[in-house]
DNA sequence: CATATCGCACAAAAAAACTGTGATGTAAAT
DNA sequence: ATTTACATCACAGTTTTTTTGTGCGATATG
């Protein structure tokens, strides 16, 4: 893994996707944004490798370039609850880790290879310190997160499987295509089983 | 993950393993080891899964008790270089994730489905400290491995393709069955092609 | 009792990993 | 300058693993 931020040509397209997020949210420089992406690694990650782990002391923000990603918890029976997915252009933040803050931990696990863009959180303080705005960005991302996960676990107490699944697919129609169909079910708290025969009885 | 060492048929035959391990070289009652043993974990890894990752703060010992892992570090151009294999009742140590200490960082990568016994640094220091003699154990097991791994390096450097495969044949003829070809290949220092046409043009 | 879903078992299909081999390149040794 | 001892690239065949569909019985709930 490398720690400067190098130009070749994958890598300057991704730097682009990266300031066309912030510029969403702040506008800075050609010079501040040069100073921002040399806080940031380029990492990938292959399937089933963890971004973050349960008891792992360093968290890092991860930015999410290519692949997709998982967030869950296991309970006390063994059974893998999925909180979300990370698709491209997606903040992972600490704060899935720590969802459930002292209850339950939560892993990211890569599901097929990803590429990210990584900040630890030094470097994230060190430049909320140094960039003033900065802190802005990254908390509206997570408030935006938090909000999203709170719909999406009332509306799983509320509704049926087939009600489940055609929101998803409302929602995230490529993702159903991508995503394995058992971790799919996961998400929609079914058993692979049932959600096969959702759309073949159809 | 369980924090308790409780008795199924399983592992009961594990601690025995290990309990074989320590009279090698140290003379422990029934109800040292019992203690002992309290201090371990047991864990399985799955295929890929990381048992030391470069920047982890925490570091464990593992006892294997069954399957592979890799010991390895990636160079400046992104080669990886393995230095070890660890195979059933190996101790992995600290001292394979500090090897290069800060030149360059080991990972622990798993081969295929692995079993452990897993202490952490702390466990280990509390049980050096109250049973006096068990320092010795783990003292002795990475000298050996010292030992190992420097006779390997310098015999790489002295041998060509032909030696090293035939050398490592003799040294662990059931690995040569059980390692996919490119990672065999990898720790020998060639390309998985010249291995196959070590072993097929002959 | 009907409905909704789970859980197990198994087989087919699809994807990924592994392996062998030819063609071609390269650097050091003779 | 040729030979030796590999590496590198490309590709295809094989093996292994993962994913998927589906029958059948279990279970839980209103």
């Amino acid at each position: 893994m490398r720690k400067s931020f190098t130009k070749n040509p994958r890598e300057i397209k991704m730097s682009e996707i990266l300031k066309e997020q912030f510029e969403k949210v702040i506008k800075i420089s050609d010079v501040d944004f040069e100073y921002i992406l040399s806080h940031f690694t380029f990492k990938k990650f292959r399937k089933h490798q963890f971004l973050i782990q349960e008891n792992q002391d360093v968290i890092y923000d991860y930015f999410i370039l290519s692949g997709c990603v998982k967030s869950y918890f296991i309970d006390q029976n063994g059974k893998t609850h999925i909180l979300l997915f990370g698709v491209k252009d997606w903040w992972i933040t600490d704060y899935e880790a720590y969802y459930y803050q002292k209850k339950a931990i939560v892993n990211i696990d890569c599901l097929e290879d990803t590429e990210v863009l990584c900040l630890s959180n030094e470097n994230r303080e060190k430049l909320c310190r140094e960039l003033h705005q900065i802190e802005h960005f990254f908390r509206k991302k997570t408030n935006r997160r938090n909000v999203a996960l709170q719909n999406r676990i009332l509306s799983l107490l509320s509704s049926n499987a087939k009600e489940r699944y055609e929101q998803f697919l409302r929602e995230y129609p490529e993702l159903v295509q991508k995503l394995p169909k058992h971790i799919l079910a996961s998400y929609l708290g079914l058993t692979r089983e049932t959600l096969s025969r959702l759309y073949s009885s159809k």
